[in-house]
DNA sequence: CGAGATTCATGTGAAGTATACCTTTAGGCTTAA
DNA sequence: AAGCCTAAAGGTATACTTCACATGAATCTCGTA
């Protein structure tokens, strides 16, 4: 063993392919921004009246994941930011990403976050809604200026609360006096503003820009760009710049995932010690973002959910054997309640478990959809969507937290 | 045989409850003058 | 008298429960051919 970690420490100190590591990570903010110079130039013209103190107008972004519009935003906001203060004026750009579960998927968690950046403090519960709204309110109307709010992942948080939160937010402005806020809503659903209160629509939708996915070619000049800063020279393999464009070109044209592809695959052949990073490895590597991404989402949800999820695993298991019979909720319920004894945790009614078996279902892993039995009345009908080869990791996971 | 009525097993919405936590308020005690 | 601390009172968000009603196709009923 102490040989092997040995070897491991010390290609991780000596061999190492990587010149600087970051340039590779989601949180890097790269200097330029390529291929979305015209969705760039939108937000920037929309956004300038910001340097007259005028207020922008409310700006809704639209793309899949990967597609560049966090950092396009940001990028704005940054070079915006510093004209700002080179032109001596007063702005201030709030981003907040709302998809963090815990820190802002309710109206009273996102306002508390907002107030927390702005510098002023809530606690994290026991205050009234209305009192959060005019702390808030103080807040940004102590003095004469703009104020630009920018909800990433926004269809995240609505699809848990009403869109009521959003209509406060554009009404908000007429409850200022000093200060004027707009907002920028980025969402991976296209189809979001559509399900939403039309005045709303109306008024978010004031302008409304759209990401379209990276193209093969597009995501490979990212990539080179990128692994140039990152790796050593000739630390890339040929062709692994260009699998990984097309591995994410077919994934909706995602850039982070082909720059995690690229990290991971680097990652992974620095491991074993090679002098390049070498095309077989993007294969595992995407199979261990796949991999990584469930076992997270498993991993953090709470007792109950392992419970609820772990009857499914198990009940997909003997189902698998028996060929197909579909899982419902009834059944899982059942099995639920056994382990609830088994574990000693308290057991939920019916209806908190078809709750969470839908909040699961959001999660991705599984599938819920509700069918009508006839006779047999109704049901969800259930199936796992966790890939094979990771059942057992994720019932690893489920049995520990359980301590089954 | 076919149109309606029934029925079942949950889905689903609304309202209520327990818990944990927050602010406000009113004493009560201390302190400095 | 002013200042500070504490405990009680009054209030909220969140996660969950309770209650009550909604669903929708397989199955049953029954009139009709």
């Amino acid at each position: 063993m102490g040989v092997e970690l040995d070897s491991i420490f010390e290609s991780a100190v000596n061999n190492t392919l990587f010149k600087n590591k970051g340039v590779l990570q989601t949180k890097y903010m790269p200097e330029s921004v390529h291929h979305r110079e015209e969705q760039i130039k939108q937000i920037a013209g929309i956004l300038s009246s910001l340097l007259r103190s005028e207020r922008p107008s409310n700006l809704f972004l639209y793309g899949k994941t990967g597609t560049g519009k966090t950092l396009s935003v940001q990028y704005v906001k940054t070079e915006l930011e510093k004209k700002a203060e080179e032109l001596g004026v007063d702005i201030r750009i709030e981003y907040l990403n709302c998809k963090m579960r815990k820190i802002a998927d309710t109206e009273y968690r996102i306002l508390a976050a907002l107030i927390h950046q702005l510098g002023g403090s809530v606690p994290a519960t026991g205050l009234p809604t209305d009192k959060v709204y005019s702390k808030f309110i103080e807040l940004i109307d102590a003095k004469k200026q703009v104020v630009v709010l920018i909800f990433d992942e926004i269809d995240q948080a609505i699809a848990k609360m009403s869109d009521g939160f959003l209509y406060n937010l554009t009404r908000l402005n007429s409850e200022l006096s000093k200060a004027q806020i707009s907002l920028i809503g980025i969402s991976n659903d296209v189809t979001f503003l559509e399900n939403i209160d039309p005045r709303v629509r109306s008024s978010l939708g004031e302008e409304e820009i759209v990401f379209p996915p990276y193209n093969a070619l597009q995501l490979q000049d990212i990539l080179n760009q990128r692994s140039k800063m990152a790796f050593k020279e000739n630390a890339v393999n040929e062709g692994v710049i260009s699998k990984c464009a097309a591995f994410a070109a077919r994934e909706h044209g995602d850039a982070r995932r082909a720059l995690d592809l690229l990290r991971i695959a680097g990652e992974l052949s620095e491991r074993e010690g090679k002098k390049s990073v070498e095309l077989e490895y993007i294969d595992q590597a995407n199979r261990k973002i796949e991999k990584d991404k469930i076992l997270d989402v498993v991993e953090k949800g709470p007792k109950q959910f392992h419970l609820v999820l772990y009857s499914i695993s198990k009940l997909s298991r003997v189902s698998k054997e028996k060929k197909e019979l579909k899982i419902f909720t009834g059944d899982v319920y059942n099995l639920y309640q056994e382990f609830c004894r088994k574990t000693k945790t308290e057991i939920l009614t019916q209806r908190r478990v078809s709750d969470i078996i839908a909040e699961i279902d959001m999660l991705g892993l599984i599938n819920a959809q509700v069918i009508s039995k006839g006779r047999h009345g109704r049901t969800k009908e259930i199936t796992l969507s966790i890939p094979p080869n990771l059942i057992e990791k994720v019932d690893a996971i489920l049995v520990e937290s359980l301590g089954l």
